[in-house]
Order: C-alpha cells, then sequence, then structure tokens
DNA sequence: CAAATATAGGATAATATTGTCTTCATATCC
DNA sequence: GGATATGAAGACAATATTATCCTATATTTG
C-alpha cells in the first residue's frame, strides 16, 4: 500500500506543474501530461475533480487549459489530497474501526491519532507556490524516469 | 485510502487477538473470525501469510489452529505489515517516483523520509504482547462495533 | 460560418483488492 | 478405521482502482 492513490499522487504532481507556470495563464492538460509522462486522458479525468471543487478554473477550445482559482501560495496539498483521495487518512481508525475515539479506543488509538496530526500537518503546510518554487529553482523532479536515466541512477 | 489494506488491517486485529490467547495453544481461525466478525475463510487466506513467513505455526485437525512461533514479545507489528503489505510504504517516494532518494529528490522527498521513518518507529514499537494486555487490561477494542453500539457511541 | 482545438463526460477494459465457496489434506478422537 | 474438525489451496465473484478510447460541447481563429 502506498500513503496516497496513484490519481492522488497524479494530481498533486500536475498540480505543482501547473502551479509553476501560473503566470502563463491557461495551460493544456496535454501539455502537463506530456511533460509529466502521464496519459492526458487519465490526468484530465483527474483534474476534473479540482475543478469541481473550484481549486482549478478550466476553459475550453483553443488557448484553452486549466489555471488555479487563486494565488497558488493559498493553496495546500491537503486541498489537493481532499478532491481526490478525502481526508479519511487524516480522520480514521489506524485499524479501520468506526466509532473508534477516546470512549471505545482500538489498541492503537493513542499512537495513531497522535501521527496523524502530524501527517496532516506535513500536507497543510507545504503550499503549491513554495513546492513549485523548489521544483525550478533546485531541479526537483515531478517525472518519472525513463530506463535510460535510472540506469544512470544505479550506477 | 487508508494507511494499511484490510488486510492488513484484518491480519493485526487477529494477530493481537491471538496474542491475547498465546497461552492457550493453538487457536482456531474461525474462532478468530467468529470474535473479530471477519470471514473466516478470508481470514485464513490472511494468516498464511504469516505461517508462510514463520510468524504463525499452523496444525490441521481437531484442536488444530494457529499460534505464534516465538515470544509474542518479539514481535513487532510491522513484522505483521511487512508479511501482509510489504514495507513500501515506509521505503517509497510518497510522489511514487521511482528512484527518488538524494540525488534526484521529489518535492516532498525530504519533509516525507523524515515523516516516514516516525511512522515506521510507530509501528517498530508496538509489540504484541503488550498490545494485547493492553487489550485485556484497558478492555480496548479490536471488533467491529453493531448497529445497536453504533447508535450508542452517537448519544 | 467553418475548421481546429481544448475540456467534459461517458463507455469500456484491465488490473488489483476484497470476499465467498468448494474441495483437499491432515490430524484427532472414538 | 471411520467420523469429524481443522487449515491449505484454488475457483470464482464482486467491487474499486487505474487506464484507454470515443463522442459531445464550448471556444477561438481565420
Amino acid at each position: 500500500m502506498a500513503l496516497l492513490s496513484k490519481s492522488c499522487v497524479y494530481g498533486i504532481r500536475a498540480a505543482i506543474y501547473i502551479a509553476s507556470e501560473a503566470d502563463k495563464g491557461y495551460i493544456s492538460i496535454s501539455q502537463v501530461a506530456k511533460e509529466l509522462n502521464l496519459s492526458s486522458h487519465f490526468l484530465t479525468k483527474i483534474l476534473q475533480e479540482l475543478t469541481s471543487v473550484n481549486l482549478l478554473l478550466s476553459h475550453k477550445g483553443p488557448r484553452g487549459g486549466v489555471k488555479f482559482a487563486k494565488d497558488t501560495k493559498k493553496i495546500k496539498l491537503i486541498e489537493i489530497i481532499g478532491a481526490i483521495d478525502g481526508l479519511e487518512l487524516f480522520t480514521e481508525c489506524a485499524l479501520g474501526l468506526e466509532g473508534c475515539g477516546v470512549y471505545k479506543p482500538c489498541p492503537l488509538h493513542d499512537s495513531w491519532t497522535a501521527h496523524r496530526e502530524a501527517l496532516r500537518n506535513l500536507f497543510e503546510r507545504e503550499n503549491l507556490y513554495d513546492l513549485s518554487e523548489n521544483v525550478k529553482s533546485a531541479g526537483l523532479r515531478l517525472r518519472t524516469l525513463n530506463q535510460q536515466e535510472l540506469l544512470d541512477l544505479n550506477q
């Protein structure tokens, strides 16, 4: 199991990329998909979840695409995660027990709730502007590596 | 998305219960399943993953069942998780990028790797004996609640 | 208005996860 | 040795996730 679903991860990577191009207005999803090595149709669907909650604005037709509806400094990763995966990860019992709480806790209740908050903080801290700036200035990576790059890395 | 798969969660809940009955020798899987409100066939499959890595010993026939192969004080939750879900959660990039590391990090690399370790520690700390003792002494919960219990809880 | 381009949205398919059921093999007990 | 109880293992089904493809709709451009 991964922490986040693939859809969510694709959404986050795309969001950071779109934020890095925020000054250019609408950016086409197919360009984002190409840049990140994703299926454009699949990415379109994922980003629709972000437009439906008004995080993204979309525009059809030539020179259309998507852009963020507000200042990317004010958009935290947790909003992207909430729109795609939901926030259950940050609210639910680690053992999936409904009603697990102070009154009827599971054996992991205390340690997990504490940890859950730290995890939530992690994603509440990160805003899209900072993340995208880091990508630009430090050459961080949003793409998968191709075969050759993976080989190079393993040497 | 949840942190752990359902199989893993079922495995953990069963493991804690089995540990709480460790002094009774082999305990039948169907009894465990009944106690925890799980399908016995499904649980059998999950526990087979624990016997196949020699965490559990199994015994067929009347008075058969499963029991832990070593002192439950020495079995940490991380071992159960590793056998069922694998340890990818504690080793992989949060954005699922292969080869994400110091050399070619993703924008979340630093904060996630730090957090990942804390998460791992959480599950490395907890041993089955302590967890099962907590369940017994503090009446903690391994079961799902039934309709009535859920209603009671919400009042 | 026509052509081109882009998102929206639905149909379908592939795969993984979760769950049930049946059969088999083995052990116990009488 | 026969009846019974139990885990092992595989077939199968339901559901969720991931992915692809096709059509519809809106918008721009000429």
